[in-house]
DNA sequence: CGGCATCCTCTTTGATACTG
DNA sequence: CAGTATCAAAGAGGATGCCG
């Protein structure tokens, strides 16, 4: 990108990480760790190969992304994120939770994969901290995720659970709006929501009160 | 901007504000709170105007901007944030605080604007917050600023103090690593600063904990 | 003037095809 | 798998023109 020429932090930051899709190839490698080009290309529907690379590029030589030779099992090269890669986190957490009202509009035509959940999942909480740990499974997208609630801090990554507490099973946007806390469990499942087990689970968790506004 | 056609809140949140130039409108309106379309103009140098003009159109089809018919005084339409506007305030200073980094590279060639530096100033906290108030003057750009403490927090404004504690002239870069705190005021002075009054007002101020990471 | 709209050139993006 | 090459379309940048 051509810098803005401003001596101001957000404009040197937006010199950046201000390009298109700079922004959602960071959120990539935040959620799925290290990733090979293929994986990133996967879980960045819309974008043209040569953005890519040409993106990866860019942001290696602002020291945001690491190039890694990994080691035989793998055998091929993977992106990840440097320390100053994952310092955008609250980046990434401010404008989800800004475009979150945004989400009420129905997904339409819009690409989903299951792993985007994790960046709203994991800024809930577990309002009954001092209750036994509660493990949900999400099937929505591509692939399945488990929930887990840790000292009431709430976590998705991609698998399938052994023992869930509860399954939900439906479509990206009424899991969404039911994690959200914006449809009721009897309402989401009149939109097609299907609940296995016990919806007390999914009730705990909630959103953080600070990352509201 | 072309949509991103992810069904994802960063991507949503992109669709709208990450359009080249869309954030900087918004610290600008951030910053300034009601502006006419000229004092945009002169707070967005290198800006072309027809962009302007249609990045605003935008982003008030997008409900971030407002146009409002500004009574008699004034008597032309300024721009204001709608209160989903304001709500990017933390995205900006997610921004600015990651861009932070950035600024000790020096100035340079970039343009500067004074009341840029409300931004970083007003994620500064007050170290001494039973203290009495203090007010420091800083005179770095186009027009003086100035800075002071209200229950620990720190504020910044354009305007003249009438009695300032102290007051700071110099360089946009070392005024900015003075204040902060990477560098001390003897080295500053070395580099051009010049400090009149009460040195320890301008140690008061010091960068809120949480705002580190 | 303040507040844009037009016109033109140059750069970036997007879609797809191709290669080691 | 991990990209590069190619090319058309969209967007950005810059100058200038218009209108109350």
């Amino acid at each position: 990108m051509r810098s803005y020429g401003q001596y101001c932090a957000v404009a040197r930051a937006l010199d950046v990480v201000g390009d298109r899709w700079a922004l959602l190839i960071v959120r990539e490698l935040l959620l799925r760790g290290s990733c090979r080009y293929t994986d990133l290309y996967g879980g960045l529907p819309g974008i043209a190969t040569n953005l890519l690379a040409g993106r990866l590029r860019d942001l290696e030589g602002a020291g945001v992304v690491r190039r890694v030779d990994a080691p035989p099992p793998v055998a091929t090269t993977v992106y990840e994120l440097t320390s100053r890669g994952s310092g955008l986190a609250p980046v990434l957490h401010a404008l989800g939770t800004w475009g979150g009202d945004l989400m009420a509009q129905p997904q339409g035509a819009d690409e989903f994969r299951s792993h985007w959940l994790a960046l709203p999942i994991s800024r809930l909480t577990d309002s009954t901290p001092d209750g036994p740990p509660v493990t949900i499974e999400i099937r929505t997208g591509d692939q399945p995720l488990i929930v887990e609630t840790v000292d009431g801090n709430v976590r998705a990554r991609p698998g399938i659970a052994e023992h869930p507490d509860a399954v939900l099973v439906g479509a990206p946007d009424v899991v969404m709006a039911v994690l959200r806390g914006h449809l009721d469990l009897t309402e989401a499942e009149r939109r097609g929501l299907r609940l296995d087990g016990d919806a007390a689970a999914i009730q705990r968790l909630r959103p953080a009160p600070w990352s509201e506004g």
